[in-house]
DNA sequence: ATGAAAGCGCTAACAA
DNA sequence: TTGTTAGCGCTTTCAT
């Protein structure tokens, strides 16, 4: 006896459907696989029976048999700052959607990148790590591994993996000249967390753009944050308390673009008469408030998107095939904050 | 023959370690699941077989033979409203961290709750329905599935499911009956989207506590909205415009009440002086601005908690097992946006 | 165009 | 305490 008889409540499995269409487990694995050639007649009884029996294939047994999984796993640094940013739930939101779309299962995975964690990624058939934010050795490790790896906001140069990232530098770049066209010269910057890559590219910006427009750089007007609101919030106290206070910032993110706009409001400020703001991000949250926010449009939407194409691709392709670095553009968004000098 | 050689190459299996142990898989497999009695030499020389290999057994394997899967779906309405809220962020990093700890993998599901979305369960272990808007018909399906779910953010009471939700009802009910001890007549209420269980029971204790408290009720007091900014704005301003403007105000939620002291200061009211405000769900935001957000503070990490706990069990448990009804209480926390009339 | 049969890697009776 | 063996449900040669 090769096969045992299953009890009627048992869920069906594919020689149920093979008995009932009175064809072979064969032409049904190909009928569901859409691989080779079933007569016509016989796809039908096929899917009739699949029908009739709500028969749905055990993916377990689909991936012991072909050795391949449809598992993504999506890693999320499990810290405040990070976690709770419009970046990251954008991109969950972004990811879990696209990977319905390409008919992935995505799992969530929230790293603590402590020093060792041994990050289990059994049964995974590929990894996006968002950002990579002292855990580069996983990524090193799942490349050892050998599993197909996309690195998403971060422009990986030093390792052979694909990745997508945004041209935070050009964005800070855009942010900082449009300023300047408006007649400003003192420009501060509060800045995000510099150990993040996108924070130091738009801090590096910002300094390239003031070079390159002959404006000498004043120390005292850059200011780091680890991103938050509170930090954004003692930034533009220190910002408008100045004996020279800026005529214009540079906020390497929106929401804290918007605390800045709320302590000047608090403080008898006017926006964008006693300050021009640009923020980065493109949060919705912008356009709420009396005055709407200018700012960098990113598009994290399309940057989940080439990722999990991008490991959609690596997925299918045999190893060792060449990898991709994507940089995508961003877009300044003129608004309200604003005002020439 | 019953098992092939397999390349140098290939992933290590089970026979490899037994080979390398000199024991039958059987012992091996014992081993790693720690079930039955193996002599304690013969358990390290498995356990050094399987350093040295670095073997990880496929899951694959183990649930096609187990025919049991310890893999959780959170199912997230992809709904702009409801997903990025506070309450959906907080709840995918609680539910992440527990699954973590409950090592169960968490598989992200965002529905769109269409009519009819097949909702592809296949491998799943169990579900977590993070609330039930419009997707009533998705639990069902699954309990048919006999499957082990979770409702989260739901009581479900016409329904054979468990469920740990807020005490909804109760929180509004303290709110209120806070604003009324410090002397309030005039009070309020800025609704979420009572389409959501949340909202309409905070709308009812609002007006439960209003009854009880033998206060005639406005209805142009409450003002609905779908819980996002732009509408808490529109609400505001209706609220302040009004002939005999309420001296207090309950929202439903805290980046609502955010906006309305966002609101209060555009138009040169003074919170709590002008207007008092009861938030709900202690949203850190609450506490950076200039006056302190006094909130009604849920369980958010302790439901998610108590909702992985709960699966968990379900999951363990033989199939009919009874199922639970939990619901969490809040706590009130006053802070700053309140004043004694 | 179709089917028989050999695995995929593991677990769990059942024997020994 | 240990090993033998029959599956779990599916894919995939290889014949037919």
């Amino acid at each position: 006896m090769t096969r045992t008889k299953k009890s009627p409540s048992k869920n069906k499995s594919i020689d149920d459907v093979a008995r009932l269409a009175g064809v072979s487990i064969t032409t049904v694995s190909r009928v569901i696989n859409k691989v080779g050639a079933v007569k016509e007649k016989n796809r039908a009884k096929v899917m009739d029976a699949v029908k009739e029996l709500k028969f749905e294939p055990s993916i377990f047994a689909q991936r012991l048999a072909t050795g391949k999984s449809n598992v993504v796993a999506l890693l999320i640094p499990r810290y405040e700052g990070v976690f709770y940013s419009f970046y990251a739930l954008e991109l969950i939101r972004a990811t879990g959607t696209l990977c319905e779309a390409f008919k992935l299962d995505l799992l969530l995975h929230l790293t603590d990148s402590r020093p060792k964690s041994g990050l289990n990624l059994r049964g995974v058939g590929g990894v996006i790590f968002s950002d990579i934010i002292g855990t580069r050795y996983q990524v090193e490790e799942a490349l050892k591994m050998g599993l197909p790896c996309v690195v998403i906001n971060n422009y990986v140069d030093d390792l052979p993996v694909s990745c997508v990232a945004i041209d935070n530098l050009g964005g800070a770049k855009s942010a900082v000249n449009y300023l300047v066209s408006l007649g400003h010269k003192r420009i501060a910057h509060i800045s995000g967390d510099v150990t993040t890559q996108a924070a130091e590219k738009r801090l590096e910006g910002y300094l390239e753009a003031l070079k390159e427009n002959r404006i000498a750089l004043n120390e005292g007007y850059i200011l780091k944050t680890d991103y938050s609101r509170g930090q954004a919030r003692q930034a533009s106290e220190k910002l408008f308390r100045m004996p020279e206070p800026p005529t214009a910032v540079f906020v390497a993110s929106d929401s804290m673009a918007l605390e800045v706009m709320a302590v000047a409001r608090e403080l008898g400020k006017n926006i964008p008469a006693d300050l021009s703001i640009v923020g980065f991000d493109d949060n919705p949250s912008g356009l709420y408030g009396p005055v709407a926010l200018t700012t960098i449009r990113q598009p994290l939407l399309k940057m989940a998107e080439e990722g999990v194409k991008e490991l959609n691709r690596l997925m299918n392709a045999k190893k060792g095939t060449a990898v991709k670095k994507i940089t995508l553009p961003t877009e300044l968004v003129v608004r309200e904050s604003c005002r020439t000098l």
